[in-house]
DNA sequence: GTCTATAAACAGATAGAC
DNA sequence: GTCTATCTGTTTATAGAC
């Protein structure tokens, strides 16, 4: 119960310490992952990266596996609220123009191509390993409900009817959205900046379509 | 020169046999990364899968490295054009009938969960050794291509605009598409079947927006 | 609690038999 | 051209010092 000096004067417990050195390597197994993928990074790799040794890593984790699954799982609470907070921000202007920047912002910089990557693990990961799925799918409607307030704002704006499921809607713009990102990685030249902005309209604006088939034809 | 018999009897000669071998240590290949990924299976296993040694694999490729980039680029070429193909023979109907079923085929079906799988393998490889890429860039122009047909026999009978970029909206329809998949993949339960049949109806009935602002506004 | 040293298993790649 | 056997380096994980 009392350990050593009752009151703690260098603000770290032992425990507090422990978890610090916890946090730290699972920072740098995301980056390692991300950058080598599960199978390619070592835990050596991960424990130096921390500035730790992997008797340190091992300490903290029972393994290499268990590792990955608490990242698949920490990462599930925290970074995505980090969406919903950008289109917080921007909330008062254009929807759209929020969305897009929003693309613009996460598809190009070097640190979202880390999460891309880290995600695209995560998948693998959890398509191979099925009991690891629920992870994903608690990241995946965070995600959702990250766009809602977006896209439900956005619906009131182009008048979309009642029976318009918002988060149907979302998924579909994350969607959009993820597969926009993974293609410009790929090829830059052919999927402009501003395709993902012009989608989104071209998708809201036909949100008013009610039938299966095109509003008149020339049969 | 001459081997043994002037006509050869078993129809396949020494080249012929060794090109075959070659193909199923790429079909091998391709089934055992798709299930491990790259850094989980190991070349003895993908020999074995074929149905050989690793000293038979190594006689026929120069590392494991070199044997996934060379089924990097002949799946460019290959499967991809399957695409356009279950189209074609679909294409009397509605194209977005067509589209949406060749959504339901692949995504559920675990043939296709393997193609996905490699093709995520494919792009995290490519995204860490952009020297890849290129092989990349190639299979999703192929990809864009194979749509681009039912796209504009779409947009024709959706009355879309003329200024609108068939292959722009090619990419989209992919990007929605793979999104999708994806996501249904991790949770089957809220992307329903046809939320990307009517993604496309959205997305076409809205191609006649033209300015960046909603069409009338109560503002 | 973390580090050093090491055990045990496995990987990619090669050499020589056939 | 393919197989068996093996070499070499690396990997995950553990044991014991501090």
């Amino acid at each position: 119960m009392n350990d050593g000096d009752g009151v703690q004067r260098r603000r770290l417990t032992r425990t507090e310490a422990k978890a610090r050195t916890r946090q730290q390597l699972l920072d740098a197994a995301a980056r390692t992952f991300a950058q080598k993928g599960y199978g390619g990074a070592s835990v050596e790799e991960i424990a130096e990266s921390a500035g730790y040794s992997t008797g340190a890593l091992y300490s903290n984790f029972a393994s290499k596996e268990q590792l990955f699954l608490e990242l698949m799982s920490a990462r599930a609470s925290r970074r995505i609220t980090a969406v919903a907070e950008i289109l917080e921000g921007e909330d008062a202007g254009d929807p759209i123009e929020a969305l897009a920047r929003l693309m613009e912002r996460t598809a190009d910089r070097n640190q979202d191509t880390d999460l891309m990557a880290l995600r695209a693990e995560f998948w693998l990961y959890a398509v191979r390993n099925p009991d690891a799925m629920e992870a994903l799918v608690a990241q995946r409607r965070d995600q959702v409900d990250g766009l809602t307030g977006v896209i439900s704002t956005a619906m009131e704006r182009w008048g979309a009817p009642a029976d318009v499921s918002a988060t149907e809607l979302a998924t579909v713009v994350l969607a959009m959205f993820q597969g926009l990102v993974r293609q410009r990685r790929i090829d830059p030249a052919r999927v402009s900046g501003d395709l993902f902005a012009q989608s989104l309209r071209w998708l809201f604006a036909g949100l008013g379509a009610t039938g299966p088939e095109p509003p008149e034809r020339a049969r």
